[in-house]
DNA sequence: AGAAGGACCAGTGGTCCGTA
DNA sequence: AGAAGGACCAGTGGTCCGTA
């Protein structure tokens, strides 16, 4: 790892088993768990990267005895349906949607050790979060995938027939990732048109869903179909009247 | 002003009056209400101080022609009883715990401004507020003085007697504001002993005391004391065993 | 081309310490 | 001495853009 700061807030809970994915979800990073079946090949410390370019190498005991290795990243999504396990180098969506309850795993850890010690308690996932899943051996885990993917679950998370028939369409469309990532707000924001506009509460008033920040721009969305937006209005280049 | 950094979400609210005391808890700042009272003074734009040494004068219009004025703070405040004025150039408790009120308003209009454009909506108060109530006028009001002060505020709230009280018990010792402000603490750490210790929930359920982050300080006290403090241990310089 | 994530950056919470 | 508050700083939320 290159985060070899102290952090007194994290420096617990390292005995937990570190990451053990579920087999229904599961994800297949550089070197995961399908892969690992399919290969035959012994599990071995789940998201331990090979090595960072940038970093001296802590590790030593590195398989292939290589002092510096290539940067081994997630393999990418693609759109699955639900129950799909993604075939090749891929991951799908369910390990996606996985990635999002590990993350809530994390917080209550971060959490209990927070109130044990009488520290601030955070009710959101936060950098604190994702050091804490970091060191814990998730590096799988990290804040821009997060992010990127927030309103996603949340479609997940307030009409999974939805979103299980968006992710059935855009498979059988053979659209890609990005795509049905953008496909995902529209259903969101017809909820929201539904309840007042108050994406905040939707979010909170859902227990899986309340640690997540509201995604900027679904924010924005819901702001601009409130006003009654317009064919040549747009929200920092997307269209209001999206794609799908 | 030395902001002169644009700030979207704080441009607006300007066409409100600029802060307009309340007469029972009349402040007494450098120019404030009561001094102006006792001498007939004109009162002036509340807050306008009389120029920082470090800024430019943008003023012109300094009423001595001066262009460089003594730096002027507010006056500090002084341990007063309930409903007492404080006299000279001293500010009364009253009057302090009158500015939270106001922290709370200046919250409410930022609020309400961030619901209007559809962006993030601040449940405390934050670094955006004391900038809004700096713009507003109130240049009184600062996050140090707020944040110092706020365990006592939150006595005040949860339980006006014993804060009556203990005003009254420190005037008539003639203690100064620091220990008055010290002796406030264990009646806090009392209230949280007899709600399970979680001084977070005993903030949050209160609607004038949630918008204000609970002070390290005092939740140290509370880890402390659950945790059966004993005559040596001590939580950054300050015993357990209060003073009081 | 489509996508993952290191790393940056403006503005935050927190409070110290030079000031009056 | 006791107290007010400018200003600093470590770590945050947010996401861009060099990378694979």
């Amino acid at each position: 790892g290159d985060t070899n700061t102290l952090d007194a807030l994290s420096q617990e809970g390292f005995s937990e088993e570190p990451v053990q994915q579920d087999k229904e979800a599961a994800g297949t990073g550089g070197r995961g768990t399908w892969e690992a079946v399919t290969a035959g090949e012994r599990k071995k410390q789940p998201g331990r990267k090979k090595g960072h370019r940038k970093v001296v190498d802590l590790d030593g005991d590195d398989e292939h005895g290589g002092a510096i290795c290539e940067r081994q990243r997630e393999h990418p999504f693609i759109v699955t349906e639900p129950g799909e396990v993604a075939r090749g180098k891929k991951n799908g969506l369910d390990y996606l949607f996985h990635l999002y309850e590990q993350c809530r795993d994390f917080l209550i850890q971060v959490q209990n050790i927070a109130k044990e010690r009488g520290e601030k308690c955070p009710t959101k996932v936060t950098n604190q979060v994702f050091r804490y899943a970091k060191k814990a051996g998730a590096s799988y885990i990290n804040k821009p995938k997060m992010r990127h993917y927030v309103h996603c679950y949340a479609l997940h998370c307030l009409d999974e027939d939805a979103s299980n028939a968006l992710r059935r369409a855009f498979k059988e469309r053979g659209e890609n990732v990005g795509a049905w990532r953008q496909a995902c707000y529209k259903p969101l924001v017809a909820i929201a048109s539904r309840q007042g506009w108050d994406i905040d509460s939707i979010f909170n008033a859902h227990p899986r869903l309340a640690i997540w920040y509201v995604p900027t721009k679904l924010r924005q969305l819901c702001y601009a179909e409130r006003n009654g937006a317009t064919a040549s209005s747009s929200v920092s280049g997307t269209g209001v009247h999206l794609p799908f």
